[in-house]
DNA sequence: CTGAAAGCGCTAACAG
DNA sequence: CTGTTAGCGCTTTCAG
């Protein structure tokens, strides 16, 4: 491949004049930079990556760490900051971190050293040494989903949206209402549970009505968890009439548990989510939605602001939305006790 | 950060003994290498992937076009593909292909030209141009589900796995089994589609059953397809009494229209999917399973070993298996022609 | 506005 | 087995 010598002799400049041309300086005589541009797409010609990494100290590269790619989420924010970083000739380096012990590699190796200009987060709360480990990267830091010192932020106001959605059961008359949540000691351990809760708590006291220990249960967020939470509510010794699970997956499997149980939305318990899975339309789910590519084209334009100017930028909160569908009804007035 | 002069002083070396110490090549002697890496591991150093890479012209890294990350099939492959090249020092770097527009900016421009050592394609049936140009990048290519020539190969038998599919339903009694598949003209144009047809096909031919236009319907491989298609069939003259629906996304949908209709499955109709989807399970499809994150480690085995011994693998074929739930029983005697 | 020359940090011959 | 010496292809002073 051509490289910036071939460039330089065929325009008749040199090669310092070639990268002043091609990067744009202002330093370069407009008809100069015209002739080596011309030069340079007739050549075919592309600056090394590598070489002008080592001459820079930058590696037109974005390292992002998550927890599983393969779920929906998480793909839809990587697809949207990939779009975003592509746009401005970044690419996207991925860290997958699974299970306890890739993560704690990820942040001890800290394989990125060294191989990216700025590194993104996808709701990962980091441990504060996790945390710090990142800022040793000495590059711009932002995260989706959670906070974090030093780190740009975007999210979704996880207890407003847990308000709505649990304010939706009682406007439709609702007294009895469950929970779905995460498991308290989970290592990973999102922030978003903790204030989905919280906003669940909110309107039961706002509303006056009662917290029942036996109307909440786990679903560790998958659906097979979802499913054995809503077990264990319909064994309450008086269930309740309305759940709000705290994501789709665990809705699908609460609705799973429902049909084994000979039980159906909304007819003996209204059920209504978080996420607006990409399943959940085809399951008539009712549920909060929350903007998902477009909280990864946030942040990445958050990450490019920041390697840009240098500033820290604002946290960015990104607005949800209740969307009814038929998993949700007024209780049944034949009230089965 | 240490750089490798440092290393080199410090272990009263040359950096060349260094170099050489760190990656292990046979020509030092055991006692210098111990005290190199002693030195290296002391002063945290760490070689610089750009200074490397220059002198070698390797990347370190390797690159994945992805037609939607956010499908849980590909993050599944990409999480099974990280794994096994996490393990082997080298990046993963995704290109997302979304729509016809980023897909043919990928292909005509490269970016991942001089930046990957080798070239990993999913799921995305490759127009002879586009395999032109990505072997033009010279380096190992590997694909997943499809083929390609110069391509390492992983996949699955789509038609066997197919027969098995729809065998399934002609054992337990149907005879008017419908279809629910892709659509003609993609640009994506997977070659999926064509295999389970044929899978399909094999079989009413062998048990010598009708095969009727009206029984076959689009889905393009999304919920919301799978319903219209499900939809269209139901208008038939005589409805099919099971389905075959190609992809678990398109049952999914399926049965979302049966439950407008007030039908259900296996009652009414039964549905047979494909993936074994992650939702699967909760919605008690029955589908035929592939083994996912399998694919991803396979298809980055042979890359890595492509790359060490520069000979092209044989094609890799992953089996299948039917899983079956609760979404297909014998057609109903009460018969509703 | 442009060119010459000195690196960036590492690896690869080539000697010894 | 180990050191010396050139680069890899670009960017960046520093002169002019």
């Amino acid at each position: 491949m051509a490289d910036i010598a071939d460039v330089a002799r065929e325009a008749g400049v040199s090669t310092a004049t070639v990268s002043r041309a091609l990067r744009g300086l202002s330093n370069v005589s407009e008809s100069t930079r015209l002739r080596v541009v011309a030069v340079a797409e007739r050549l075919d010609y592309r600056v090394s990556r590598t070489a002008s990494g080592l001459a820079t100290g930058h590696t037109g590269t974005v390292g992002v760490v998550v927890p599983h790619i393969s779920r929906w989420f998480f793909g839809q924010v990587i697809t949207g900051a990939e779009r975003v970083l592509r746009g401005a000739g970044l690419d996207l380096l991925v860290y997958s971190v699974d299970d306890d012990a890739s993560r704690s590699r990820f942040f001890t190796q800290l394989p990125a050293r060294g191989r990216v200009d700025a590194m993104l987060v996808l709701s990962l709360p980091l441990a504060e040494t996790e945390s710090a480990a990142l800022r040793g990267l000495g590059v711009p830091l932002a995260i989706v989903g959670a906070q974090s010192d030093g780190f740009g932020c975007v999210r979704i106001d996880d207890r407003h949206a847990a308000r709505v959605a649990v304010r939706h059961l009682v406007n439709i008359g609702h007294h009895r209402i469950g929970l779905i949540g995460g498991n308290e000691d989970s290592t990973l351990g999102f922030t978003a549970p903790g204030d989905r809760l919280a906003g669940y708590l909110d309107v039961l006291a706002d509303a006056g009505l009662e917290r029942r220990a036996e109307w909440e249960a786990p679903g560790l967020f998958t659906a097979r968890g979802g499913e054995q939470a809503m077990t264990q509510l319909l064994a309450a010794s008086q269930p309740p009439t309305a759940v709000f699970a705290m994501s789709d997956e665990m809705a699908i499997g609460a609705l799973k548990a429902l049909r084994r149980h000979h039980l159906s939305a909304p007819r003996d318990i209204s059920i209504v989510g978080f996420d607006d899975h990409e399943m959940a339309e085809a399951l008539d789910l009712t549920t909060i939605a929350q903007p998902v590519a477009s909280q990864g084209e946030a942040v990445a334009r958050m990450l490019l602001d920041q390697l840009k100017t240098g500033k820290p930028p604002e946290p960015r909160i990104l607005p949800t939305h209740l969307v009814v569908r038929a998993s949700t009804a007024a209780p049944d007035s034949r009230g089965r006790t």
